[in-house]
This record gives C-alpha cells, sequence and structure tokens, in this order.
DNA sequence: GCCGTTTTCGGCCCGACTGTTTTCAGTCG
C-alpha cells in the first residue's frame, strides 16, 4: 500500500474516531500521523525496511503497529471495526460550516445517528437545537447544507482518486489476461471531485471472468462483486471502482463512451449520424459494415475531427470545435518552468530550502519562490520581518551554488482591511510577493472583494494566492465576487493562482475563460508544503487544460528572464 | 495516542472569533 492511501486510512480513522467521541487528543494523533505520511520523500515501505517508523514524531508503538498493518497486507482490522460501528457516510458532517470534531461526535452520540438522512430530518424537527451546547445557528447551517447540496465540492479529490486510478492500472497492465487498460471517466476528464474510478480494460480472450481471482490480490480491495463484464470494487479507503472489461476489438470505441461526459457521448453519435455512420454502444459501423479502429484516436479521425483531449470530453462545443480544426493548444505539464509558491520550514513546510531547490531541480524547473507565510500567521510559524531579512540573505547565498534558480518572497496576508502584514520596503525587497487570505473569511461579499481589490492595488503584489479560499468537500469558498477580482487583476496587471493542490484547485476552472479574455495572467502553483506535494503540480495543469488554457497564459510557462521582466512591469505600474 | 520528563502522567502549535454562554468551549485557520 502507498503512502497516500496509508494516509487517508488514518485520517479516516481519525474521523470515524471523533465521530465515536473519542479523547480529542488521540483523534488528533491519527490525523497528524495521517499529514505527516502525506509529506514524507520516500515510500513507507522503505522505512519500515530500515526499522526507521519510528523515528518519525508522533509515531509511537500503536501507530507504528497500524501503519506496518496497513503498509504491508492493505488492510486494517481496525479501520473494518470503527466502520462497524460508525458508518462511514457520517464523515460528511465535517464539510457542515462550524461543524468540527467535538460537535460532530456530540451530534452523533446525542442523536444517535445512523445515516445522514437522520441528521437531516433531526434538524427539520428541530431537535437539534436542543441539544446541549448547540443552537439554532448551527441547526440552521446544517439545514443549509442539506439544502445547498448540488454535487459541487462533492466525491473525492483528486489526491485520492488519481493514484487509485494509476495504482489499478498498473496492476491490470500487469495481469496476463489484459491486453491494456487506461483509467476513464471524470478521472480521465480531469474534474476536480470524482465520485467513483472506473478503468476500462480490454482482455486478450473471453470470459472476464478470468480476472475474478486476481483482483482480491490488490491490496487495498476489500471485496468485489461482478456484473457481466463490469467489476465492482470496494476500497478501503472508501472510493467505489468498477473496472470495465471489453474485447481488444471494442476497446477504442469502449474508452471513449466511458470517457465523455454523457452530453458528450450524446453529441458524438449525433456528429456521427450526421456523416452516416452509426456509433452505440462500443462499435462504429457504416452501412451495417463495422470499422476498425485500432485506437481511440483513430475513432475521432475517422469522424472527421481533431482529437479531443479528454479534458474537453464535457460537450461544450467542443465537437463543433474539433470539426472546425479550432480547439486550443492546452497547455502541458513539460511547459511548467517553475514552482512559485512553496514553503519551507522556515513555516510551516518540512523541507529546508536547499532539498526544495534540489526536487525543483529534478523535476527540470529553471526556477522556484520561496513564499513562506507572513508574521500574522502564528500557526503556521510565519517569519518576522527579521526571519524573512535571514531567508532572504541565505537565499543569496545559495544562489552562488550551482542549480536552479531561487527567487526569494512571502505569502503576504491580506489583513482584514486590505492592508498587507508586511511593510513595503521589506515586500519591495522580495522577487516574488503573492497575497491570500488566511482570516476573517466570514466577512460580507462586498468586504471580502474589497479587501482583496486592495492587496492588489498595492504595487508590490504580483500574484493572489487561492483566490477564493474553498476547500474540495471541508469548506466552501468565502463570499468574494470573483468576476469583480479578475477585473480588478486585470487593472492592476496582478496575475491570479490556479492552486494546483487536489483540496484547493482555486482558482476554479469555471472562472478561468473569463480571465483568460480579459487578459489575466494566471500562474499554476501548487503551495507545497514538502518536497512531496511539489509533484501536484499536474493537478493543476489539469485543471488549466479544463479551462481550455495555453501555455501563453500563464505566467510559470515562462523563462526565467521573461518571468524576470513581467514580474517588474507591475511594479514600475507598466501593464 | 504521543511525548517528555517533574520516570508515570499531564498536557498536547496560537489566537481571534463565534455562538452559546452568563464566563467559555469549540471552530478555524
Amino acid at each position: 500500500m502507498d503512502n497516500w492511501e496509508v494516509a487517508a486510512a488514518l485520517e479516516r480513522m481519525a474521523g470515524l474516531l471523533a465521530l465515536k467521541g473519542e479523547n480529542s487528543f488521540k483523534v488528533r494523533a491519527y490525523s497528524q500521523a495521517a499529514r505527516q505520511i502525506i509529506r514524507l520523500p520516500e515510500p513507507l515501505a522503505d522505512l519500515i525496511a530500515g526499522d526507521r517508523l519510528e523515528e518519525l514524531p508522533g509515531i509511537g508503538p500503536v501507530l507504528s503497529a497500524e501503519i506496518r498493518e496497513l503498509t504491508g497486507k492493505g488492510q486494517s482490522a481496525f479501520l473494518a471495526r470503527l466502520e462497524e460501528e460508525v458508518a462511514p457516510e457520517l464523515l460528511a458532517l465535517f464539510s457542515i460550516p462550524g461543524v468540527g470534531r467535538k460537535t460532530a461526535g456530540k451530534l452523533v452520540q446525542e442523536l444517535q445517528l445512523e445515516n445522514l438522512e437522520q441528521l437531516e430530518q433531526a434538524a427539520r424537527r428541530g431537535e437539534l437545537a436542543v441539544v446541549p451546547g448547540m443552537g439554532p445557528a448551527l441547526q440552521q447551517n446544517v439545514l443549509d447544507y442539506f439544502q445547498n447540496r448540488d454535487g459541487e465540492g462533492e466525491g473525492f479529490h483528486r489526491g485520492i482518486v488519481v493514484p487509485l486510478a494509476g495504482q489499478l492500472h498498473s496492476f491490470l497492465e500487469r495481469l496476463p489476461a489484459v491486453r491494456c487498460s487506461l483509467p476513464v471517466g471524470a478521472v480521465r476528464r480531469g474534474t476536480e471531485t470524482a465520485a467513483e474510478v472506473i478503468i476500462a480494460a480490454a482482455l486478450r480472450e473471453e470470459p472476464p471472468e478470468v480476472l475474478g481471482k486476481s483482483l482480491l490480490e490488490l491490496p487495498g480491495i476489500s471485496s468485489f462483486q461482478q456484473e457481466g463484464a463490469t467489476y465492482c470494487l470496494e476500497t478501503l479507503v472508501g472510493v467505489p471502482v468498477q473496472i470495465a472489461l471489453t474485447s481488444a476489438a471494442e476497446y477504442p470505441v469502449h474508452l471513449a463512451r466511458l470517457t465523455g461526459s454523457p452530453e458528450h457521448w450524446k453529441q458524438l453519435q449525433e456528429h456521427a449520424a450526421r456523416l452516416g455512420f452509426t456509433l452505440e454502444s462500443n462499435t462504429l459501423s457504416r452501412a451495417g459494415t463495422r470499422i476498425y479502429l485500432p485506437a481511440e484516436a483513430d475513432l475521432y479521425r475517422t469522424l472527421g475531427l481533431q482529437f479531443i483531449p479528454p479534458e474537453l470530453r464535457e460537450g461544450r462545443g467542443e465537437i463543433a470545435a474539433a470539426a472546425a480544426g479550432k480547439l486550443p493548444r492546452l497547455v502541458e505539464l513539460s511547459h511548467i518552468c517553475g514552482d512559485l509558491h512553496i514553503h519551507s520550514e522556515w513555516s510551516d513546510g518540512s523541507a529546508t530550502i536547499e532539498q526544495i531547490r534540489a526536487a525543483a531541480g529534478a523535476r527540470g524547473y529553471q526556477y522556484i519562490a520561496i513564499t513562506d507565510h507572513s508574521p500574522s500567521l502564528k500557526i503556521a510559524g510565519g517569519l518576522s520581518e527579521e526571519r524573512l531579512l535571514r531567508q532572504i540573505e541565505l537565499i543569496e547565498r545559495l544562489r552562488r551554488k550551482e542549480g536552479c534558480h531561487i527567487l526569494t518572497g512571502s505569502e503576504v496576508d491580506i489583513l482584514a482591511d486590505g492592508s498587507l502584514d508586511l511593510p513595503d520596503e521589506l515586500l519591495e525587497r522580495l522577487d516574488l510577493v503573492i497575497a491570500s487570505v488566511h482570516s476573517n473569511f466570514r466577512q460580507s461579499r462586498a468586504e471580502m472583494t474589497a479587501r482583496i481589490c486592495r492587496a492588489m492595488e498595492h504595487p508590490a503584489v504580483h500574484l493572489i494566492g487561492h483566490p477564493t479560499g474553498r476547500l474540495l468537500g471541508s469548506r466552501g469558498p468565502y463570499r468574494v465576487d470573483v468576476e469583480q477580482l479578475i477585473e480588478k487583476a486585470a487593472q492592476t496587471g496582478t496575475a491570479l493562482e490556479i492552486n494546483a493542490s487536489p483540496q484547493r484547485l482555486d482558482l476554479s476552472e469555471k472562472y478561468m475563460s473569463l480571465a483568460r479574455r480579459k487578459g489575466v495572467r494566471l500562474a499554476v502553483n501548487t503551495d507545497a508544503h514538502s518536497t512531496a506535494t511539489m509533484a501536484d503540480m499536474v493537478y493543476g495543469v489539469t485543471a488549466a487544460r479544463r479551462g481550455r488554457l495555453e501555455r501563453s497564459d500563464l505566467l510559470n510557462t515562462l523563462s526565467l528572464a521573461q518571468l524576470q521582466e513581467a514580474l517588474s512591469e507591475k511594479r514600475s505600474g507598466r501593464k
């Protein structure tokens, strides 16, 4: 079992323990262990082999035994028992604003909740407000939560589904019965969250039963069911998985059908029909004769279309564009020249600047920016002015050594009134300034919008970090007029971040086209707090592709010299 | 559950805010 799965399982345990009303410090111990593991730069299996697991701070005898079991056997008796005691769907309680571990535990215990519906009913009947320590405001939050559940932010973020899909994919590829396979559905389209993982696979020969026994060898799979040519698996991390089998001959169309949204597939069928083809289930035919297609790309080619990247297969005009040869030339991971938002151990990151630089070099970057927190963010170890000056000196010394270029920087807090958490003289000394909101989230829409706009008017601010503050699956965006932010960004020559962390993906894809039309430059940054999470860049690039962005729309596809030129433009007031 | 000692158990990243209180616990970064 990989690190991310162990971390997800531990986080699940923490949540379930909280719902059981367990000691909050015990809950936190599990949660901190999970966060620790996510940041590890090496596989847990290596740590265990070297007997170094217990050296990690916060990992004692109980957690190390748990981690060993998860890593080795891919399962956990403790987690299975917890899931029997508390319904995992109740973990959704943590997504309700104002509900943390204590409140969630109290609700589950006091109301004897067995599912979410019981919570909704209790809130409707007004039973929630009378639980000791609860009140009408909380009850309203619960009602609002059930009212506003519209699918956005639901499901699992890409930090969970992409590694899971990748792992299943490589497992299937190793089976002799499988000719080839690929993750499809929302995972391949790159949507911000996905309700399930679907893997399409072509078998060398019938029947599909050959796969059955092999699947149980997969770590992290607790059970499976076969329905015709589809296997449905249950996973330890709670994500439903389907493996959809077909023959090699039908595989190319199978891929296209399972990848595109229902709307894309319907439009593709209509397009095929207009050309005299029949596109049904897994075959393309003309006048009753089936057309042989070696690969998925041949389907689009045969239909007179440019190859449509999976990220665009949503049925939003991409088929007409492909027919006219006018698809955008989407940005690619290989176009990224650097990462402009990284935290080091100087604030709440875990790696030294030297380690970050080495990791950046290994990724082929030309440059990185070290952007630790500013003084007011005490919990994250925000740098005092004096420490920031020392960090600048260190970076200037490091630059003399060979390696990827390091920009000095700060992720400076935008205070409640829109002023910045560091003095102007210091901000102007930095190569790159990101301004972000980390406090006073409950301001009105007008106040929050004015606050961020004021920060953009500051000549030292190059970039607004995670512009809406959302956390997928756990916190909605703060109230802010994003259209107005985009307008102000265009006026002031300020860039907006596409935060690549799979929990954020913020700016979200739905605003990217508008930003692009207004001429706002965007920067895909990881906001990494460890060298491991510097790999999150791929999620941000996928989001940018779904937002139809091209290489020239991004700041961090520029060469170092071009980037420095672009950064100085804001400072000098030129646009 | 982990840690670090005051070596056997008490405390656990800091501080503002908020809603439920009537003096404060829980949430949220």
